[in-house]
DNA sequence: ACGGCTTGCCTTTTT
DNA sequence: GGCAAGCCGT
């Protein structure tokens, strides 16, 4: 037993040993959250002889589940692979796969994802006859889902206009949209937790033998779970919960997906008699790091106390670097990585998927690999998506909307028409579209081409029962003539790659997970774009990726760029308090990412829509206490001042005095002018032929003039 | 039926 | 500035 408390501090040990009851973990950034669960599961394996088989963990992720058996694969042995250990997702569609059928699900369903959604939508708001785009509504349903609350709940409070159409209108295109669902044998993505929650409501006995496998339950991530989720842990923990959570307030960033931060906040109260441990200290990153961390995230009003107490020593300051513009932004990221070296060691972070561009650019251009994580999903390419899509169709010949986008694909001669006159049939007799394929004879003059099409399916939905997914689009490939279409298109060749790399991916599957084209189909549904295969990525490259895809990593050297207002925090979340607070949550996970080396930065001018605009940094920087700050220059900490390109260090700082209206002022960059208003940290300037410029007194190097 | 072109919209974040 | 959807011409 000495072995698996020996390592841990006090707290750790408190959460390890805790045993039956319900326990909330609030574990500050790096402070040893996920060693610390693994070695309570270990010891109530060892020392509580619990059965593995009665102990669930779960995850955020895919990945994070993976991670977390392969660690306690290492300390326990075998006894590991009988823990349960999955994302809830995961979880509901393992729940549905078996019991399903008592809630009137089919045994082929398939998981709509969100284009699949949007497609369906359109159809939707077509047949209402409605000029829309499908967008709008889906975040709609996304939203009515995550909460859990139902139609009738949400319209009461919904604005009157949804994607510019009257909310009954909007009303029914979500009852359609569910019917459509229905019809199809699909779910989307919220519906496997809304739908297990039902089967467990109506059917207790289900409840009562998932409960059994379930007698100890861990929840990773809790401040990030949704009322949806929350509800799930609650049915499952039942009577006499053995719950322990795991979370930080600070990191809840999942607002926008319905996450509510109260969830954990109000653990105690949820959970009478919950014991409280919380990990403060932090073994990830030098205290100077640290201290920029605890400087900015003290500053939301919405939040309980907690100060992370760094174990590591100072370390190099933070800089910061003010760029030009993007481009410069980009290209100093490229050159210090470049001095850096290691690159596997290094990550880049953004608030939007956008940003990613320029900086990979860059990086290429230095000859840098990159990995790019999460920004196009590899499942989400057409070429993917549409083998998928026959994989999907062979599981469940109901689904007419991949049925729709294979029918064509690649080109066989059945065209726009031919599909409509069919679907409409199918509409009228009430069947699916693809039995109205089988009896095209009976509705289209020239039935040929339907017909064969047809033969395939049947050979397809044959193969898909006999074969695994690797099989199966071995055979998709070979009798379709994909490769051959895919060839002449622009690109062929790349997209053939990828499709070389489903089939390997596919074959990995089934050498490490092991199952049916459906359970692939499943895998697939339920894997993150950041978790995805990066088959062409080299081992030594740096990683690219948004601050909501970093959250649970750390990397020792860590850049964090496109610090504006407008960027971080977002346009979308500058109005209401909690949205801006969890923008500064956000830029709190970001920094605290960082082991050894933290570097921040921002653009004065960037290309938004291709179209230029001038930004104000990021009020999250004057959280931070100057002397906490380096700033550094084009170059790094050596300024270099023989390269033309080398802007010459800003100005001295004027120091943070206050300006007064009516005072001319020299800026850098717009010239001299005259200050209308100051207020706060921020000054308002006018400078002639430029115009009014909003500033900040500690960023815009202002200088006064006499 | 299909390919090439224009247009319009987009960017918050994702299990 | 890019990308997908929709238009138009063949």
């Amino acid at each position: 037993m000495s072995d698996l408390l020996s390592s841990l501090n006090p707290s750790q040990q408190e959460a390890v040993l805790h045993f039956e009851g319900p326990a909330l973990v609030v574990a500050g950034a790096g402070s040893g959250k996920t060693r610390t669960v693994v070695h309570r599961i270990a010891y109530l394996l060892r020392e509580r002889r619990v059965y593995p088989a009665e102990i669930l963990a779960v995850t955020f992720t895919n990945k994070a589940a993976g991670e977390m058996k392969e660690r306690l694969e290492k300390m326990v042995g075998r006894p590991a692979r009988d823990l349960w250990v999955s994302t809830f997702h995961a979880a509901a569609v393992r729940i549905l796969r078996t019991y399903g059928e008592y809630v009137g699900l089919r045994p082929g369903f398939v998981i709509y994802d969100e284009d699949d959604q949007n497609t369906l939508l359109k159809e939707v708001l077509k047949e209402l006859e409605l000029e829309a785009k499908p967008g709008p509504f889906r975040a709609m349903i996304d939203r009515i889902k995550n909460r859990g609350a139902g139609l009738a709940e949400y319209m009461r409070e919904a604005p009157d206009f949804i994607g510019g159409v009257p909310k009954d209108a909007a009303a029914e295109v979500y009852r359609k949209y569910q019917s459509g669902l229905r019809m199809q044998g699909a779910l989307d993505f919220n519906d496997l937790l809304l739908l297990t929650i039902e089967l467990f409501e109506q059917h207790p006995e289900v409840l009562h033998k998932v409960q059994q496998r379930a007698r100890f339950i861990h929840v990773d991530e809790y401040q990030d779970t949704n009322p949806v989720q929350y509800k799930l842990t609650r049915l499952l923990a039942g009577e006499r919960p053995n719950l322990m959570v795991v979370g930080d307030p600070d990191q809840s960033i999942y607002g926008f997906r319905s996450a509510d931060i109260n969830n954990i906040l109000d653990f105690t109260k949820d959970y009478p008699g919950a014991r409280v441990i919380r990990l403060e200290e932090n073994y990830r990153s030098s205290s100077s790091i640290l201290r920029v961390a605890n400087a900015v995230i003290e500053k939301n009003a919405l939040r309980l106390e907690k100060v992370l107490r760094p174990t590591r020593p100072g370390g190099e300051p933070v800089r910061l670097y003010r760029a030009p513009n993007a481009r410069e932004e980009a290209a100093f990221v490229a050159r210090e990585i470049v001095k850096l070296g290691n690159f596997q060691q290094i990550a880049v972070l953004y608030r939007t998927n956008a940003q990613s561009r320029l900086l990979e650019e860059h990086l290429r251009r230095a000859n840098v690999p990159v990995r790019l994580v999460g920004a196009v999903g590899f499942f989400e390419r057409r070429e993917i998506k549409d083998l998928l899509a026959y994989g999907r169709v062979a599981v469940n010949p109901a689904d007419s909307i991949n049925l729709r986008r294979i029918v064509n694909t690649p080109p066989r001669g059945i065209g726009a028409t031919t599909v409509s006159r069919l679907v409409e049939h199918a509409q009228k007799t009430g069947t699916t579209v693809f039995e109205a394929f089988r009896v095209a004879e009976q509705v289209i003059s020239r039935p040929q081409q339907v017909q064969a099409f047809v033969r395939l399916l049947d050979e397809l939905i044959e193969a898909a029962f006999e074969s695994g997914p690797t099989a199966f689009f071995q055979r998709v490939l070979e009798q379709t003539g994909f490769r051959e279409a895919l060839k002449q298109e622009p690109d062929g060749e790349d997209r053939l790659q990828n499709v070389e790399e489903l089939l390997r991916a596919a074959q990995d599957w089934e050498e490490e997970e092991g199952g049916s084209l459906s359970d692939f189909l499943d895998s697939v549904a339920l894997t993150a774009k950041a978790e995805e295969p990066q088959g062409d990525a080299p081992a030594e490259a740096v990683t690219l990726m948004t601050l909501h895809n970093a959250k649970g990593l750390e990397f020792p050297t860590v850049f964090l760029v496109g610090l504006e207002e407008n960027l971080l925090p977002h346009r979308n979340s500058l109005h209401r308090l909690e949205d801006l607070e969890e923008e500064r949550r956000l830029f709190y996970v970001g920094i605290t990412r960082a082991q050894e080396r933290l570097y921040l930065s921002y653009a004065e001018e960037r290309e938004t829509y291709g179209k230029r605009e001038y930004t104000r940094p990021s009020r999250f920087l004057e959280d931070i206490p100057q002397d906490l700050l380096k700033e550094v220059g084009a170059f790094g900490d050596s300024e270099v001042r023989v390269l033309p390109q080398a802007r010459p260090e800003p100005k001295p700082r004027t120091q943070l005095a206050e300006f007064k209206g009516g005072e001319k002022v020299r800026h850098p960059k717009f010239g001299s002018g005259t200050v209308v208003a100051a207020m706060g940290g921020e000054v308002t300037v006018m400078f002639p032929g430029v115009g009014l410029k909003r500033l900040a007194v500690k960023f815009a190097g202002l200088e006064r003039l006499e």
